[in-house]
DNA sequence: ATCATAAGTTAGAATTATTCTAATTTCAAA
DNA sequence: TTTGAAATTAGAATAATTCTAACTTATGAT
């Protein structure tokens, strides 16, 4: 591990809200770091390579990177916001289905969250 | 519903294979539509809006758009290939954690295809 | 220690998916 | 028919991400 991929790692784990590589990016310098973007997005995806880090989809937004303690995640159909969830671990039933070729899974529950719902 | 949108229907209820926009605007224009590439985009984005197909998001790819028969879906880490797969509904699960603004769910599954496998 | 090599980093250009803008067309309803 | 809203179009604009090629740093063998 290099300083550059250990220090992304640092901000991914104690970043609570889901960064983007830009938003990485950004902490890094706050934090004095002379580091460019490519290298953040260099870095970032052989983190998420490693398994280290998960990378978020998110259909009209940029990747969104998180740590691997395991959860799920809820959007916001109005506004996009992102957050976390607890569901029961479907680990095994996907295994029964899959087999040993099984690797991960994600699983994103739309929603409407209360702001928007006031609305 | 216009030509255009019911087109575009069409097509992503009949394709089996997870069409993006750019594949879907070349399956119209060999059933000779003049449609155009916006326009396509346009009434995708109404469509998913109106609830009518899915869009999926993919890291590193092009959305794919599906019919919204219910069912997830499976991505080869290695070569990106997408799959269909039905795993157990969770809906429910999803609902008492959630409540009222549930919408919906997506269900990814990241796994090593039978062809990567050999390699 | 010194050299060789690989790995990591950098700047900036390139790519590409998608949206935006503004003009034009379609088409239903008054 | 006129009107007005919605749909479509062409092409420019935007923005996330990757690529290229040069440069730097770290590593390991002699």
């Amino acid at each position: 591990m290099t300083k550059n991929s250990k220090m992304i790692l640092d901000i991914v784990n104690s970043s609570h809200d889901h960064p983007t590589a830009d938003q990485i990016f950004i902490r890094a310098k706050e934090q004095n770091s002379k580091v460019v973007l490519a290298t953040v997005y260099n870095n970032l995806n052989s983190l998420v390579k490693e398994g280290k880090i998960r990378r978020i989809a998110v259909s009209g937004k940029p990747d969104c990177y998180d740590n691997t303690f395991r959860h799920d995640h809820t959007v916001c159909v109005k506004c996009g916001a992102l957050s976390d969830i607890m569901i029961d671990d479907i680990t095994e039933e996907i295994k029964s289905k899959l087999g040993d070729s099984f690797v991960s899974y994600d699983l994103n529950v739309s929603y409407i969250c209360d702001e928007c719902r006031e609305k």
